[in-house]
RNA sequence: CGGGGCGUAGCGCAGCUUGGUAGCGCGCCUGCUUUGGGAGCAGGAUGUCGGAGGUUCAAAUCCUCUCGCCCCGACCA
């Protein structure tokens, strides 16, 4: 296309409000526009990019044998009050009413509509397995967008959903999922990595993240340097160590000691000189409403994710300062195990621990020389802390590493969480009814395009890899003036045309600066200029983007280049 | 929701403390020159100073309310 019939409005300032380059740049080389907080417009040369990594997504969902579908975005409540989670949703859910005061939502995803889709045409385990997907649409009204498209709360999103006869059946098509979203993002040029992921509250047992490995990614992963081990940090196993049998007997007894206005880890080492390790930190929190104690090593930091998973629990936040003091009978901050009232929990960071220092339960009180199973018994150990530098591989014990990544795809085993609740079944081959077991599969759209900006680019601007590229070429005449440079510009346009290499003509009257400049900063793979000193040799000169290579090609030469450059 | 900041020309900002002519850079328009890495000169257009109310002879500036946006935190498939 020419140039200067295209709307492509790029900036030469950095805006002031975005923070991360993916951000800055797709609104500098014209991709996106913020029509309001969280919202964004695409222009054409983003909704290019969009349009190829949806194509992409495309090809590798049906070949992988899934079938498109369109969903509404405009749900009915009922669906979701049929699935609880009208009610579990919160804010991030935009609910609303028509004229005849009916609710409905906005969807976020598409768990309800397809359950109900497929419960009412799936009868028969013949029909079964199916996998359908949609390109749509999501409204999540989040607390706080951010990064341009990487955080907002209108979105494009790929989302597929598996149904299978039983749990054999989920495993394959997760698996299918997951090749097929690994083949995705290679293709869209992207450096990224499968990881162990926490379900949150979609649900089910299972699930991974693909990240795309960038410093200003919102996730923090742990990989093992030597394994294919991959997780979360909110998923980040820690190993059990081993339980090394301790006498407490001849241990000296727990004394109570008095320490004003002494309550957290640093104050109570500091106070007492004791190092973090020895203390216990004890922490309430209510899960759906109940009180649970959690212990964990002084220098350690409880798991919440971790914690709720173990719990099962749905709600879980810190226990309020009332909560604390019918709990322990003190105010926050001295806390401990000994003759606490609730459920108590221990990580094992606590596991062989001696003569511990713990909260006394006391109002300026701490108790020292406090030993487990003489003191105090925990009847329940678990993996609830945060894994940090020190620790080892929880699979194979090797150094681990630690990254931070963009989460741009997500997988779930869901089971039969939605099928039970909202009874999609169906009569297995001996004609007994049972729970249809599913699996979802989401993509951000735009956040792939972000996360590969992010991945992709240098200080004049983007550098798009070739498969997701708005053009692939673009030629530049030195100047559209002179009628000898537009003539071969215009006659290297017709033949890459001809040839379907997606090429901008730069026609534009302006300085060769200017579009070499805008060339850069748009990020096209290859740039031909045009410009009277090659062209009297009959020759045109070949940038590549990427590298910063300059070429000198006969115009033939160049065709061939760009061909064969195109195509790999 | 808590803390902080910002709304003035299309964009980026100054002016506000101490009330009195609304300004700068970029962009835009016209003309001439220039034409291989964001040109030069000359001329020109553009504002409900986010909105409402108040104080005052007089408000971008002071006061109250309100809306929007951004940052940090909590939150989050």
């Amino acid at each position: 296309m020419r140039y200067s019939e295209m709307f492509i409005p790029t900036v030469r300032e950095v805006p002031s409000d975005a923070e991360i380059v993916s951000h800055q740049l797709m609104i500098r080389a014209g991709l996106i526009r913020k029509l309001t907080s969280g919202i964004y417009s695409f222009l054409p040369l983003g909704l290019k990019v969009i349009r190829k990594v949806e194509q992409i997504v495309r090809e590798e969902m049906n070949r992988s044998g899934a079938q498109e579908v369109f969903l509404p975005a405009v749900q009915p409540a009922e669906l979701w009050q049929e699935s609880g989670r009208w009610k579990m949703y919160g804010k991030e859910l935009l609910r609303f009413k028509d004229r005849h005061n009916r609710e409905y939502c906005i969807g976020p995803t598409h768990e309800e509509v397809i359950t109900d889709l497929v419960r009412n045409e799936v009868k028969t385990y013949r029909q079964l397995p199916k996998n359908l997907y949609q390109i749509q649409t999501k409204f999540r009204d989040e607390i706080r967008p951010r990064f341009g498209v990487m955080r907002c709360r209108e979105f494009s999103m790929k989302d597929a959903y598996s149904f299978d006869a039983d749990w054999e059946g989920v495993d394959v098509s997760y698996q299918k999922m997951f090749d097929a979203y690994s083949t995705i993002f290679t293709r869209c040029g992207l450096k990224f990595r499968a990881v162990e992921a926490d379900t949150g509250n979609i649900g089910g047992s299972f699930s991974h993240e693909f990240m795309v490995i960038a410093d200003s990614g919102e996730d923090a992963l742990v990989f093992c340097s030597v394994c294919e081990y991959a997780a979360n940090i909110e998923k980040a196993e820690v190993a059990k160590p081993e339980k090394i049998p301790i006498d407490p007997a001849p241990l000296p007894v727990m004394e109570i000691v008095h320490t004003p206005d002494v309550r957290t880890i640093e104050e109570v080492s500091a106070f007492l000189r004791v190092t973090p390790q020895d203390i216990v930190k004890t922490l309430v929190f209510e899960a759906d409403g109940t009180p649970v104690a959690v212990l964990v090593r002084g220098d350690e930091e409880v798991n919440e994710a971790k914690l709720r998973g173990y719990l099962g629990c749905d709600a879980l936040e810190l226990a309020t300062d009332d909560t604390v003091l019918k709990v322990t009978g003190s105010p926050k901050g001295f806390a401990g195990p000994v003759g606490i009232k609730a459920r108590t929990i221990a990580d094992y960071s606590l596991m062989n621990r001696v003569h511990m220092v713990t909260g006394a339960n006391r109002e300026d009180y701490h108790a020292t020389n406090v030993n487990m199973g003489r003191d105090f018994t925990v009847k329940e150990f678990a993996d609830l802390r945060m894994v940090k530098e020190t620790d080892t591989c929880p699979r194979c014990k090797n150094p681990l590493n630690f990254a931070r990544g963009i989460e741009v795809g997500h997988t779930f085993k869901l089971g039969t969480k939605y099928s039970k609740q909202m009874r999609a079944t169906f009569l297995d081959s001996n004609g007994q009814e049972k729970e249809m077991v599913m699996g979802c599969y989401g993509i951000g759209i735009g956040r792939t395009v972000a996360a590969c900006i992010e991945q992709n680019n240098d200080t004049k601007g983007i550098i798009w890899p070739m498969f997701i590229a708005p053009y692939h070429v673009i030629l530049t005449p030195v100047n559209v003036k002179d009628p000898l440079i537009m003539e071969a510009a215009l006659k290297l346009y017709q033949r890459l045309t001809d040839d379907a290499i997606e090429v901008i003509l730069d026609d534009r009257d302006e300085r060769a600066g200017v579009k070499f400049n805008d060339a850069d900063l748009i990020g096209i793979p290859l740039r031909v200029t045009i410009g009277h000193k090659r062209l009297s040799e009959g020759k045109v000169e070949l940038k590549i983007r990427k590298t910063g290579e300059e070429k000198v090609f006969t115009i033939e030469d160049a065709l061939e280049f760009i061909r064969r450059t195109v195509r790999e």
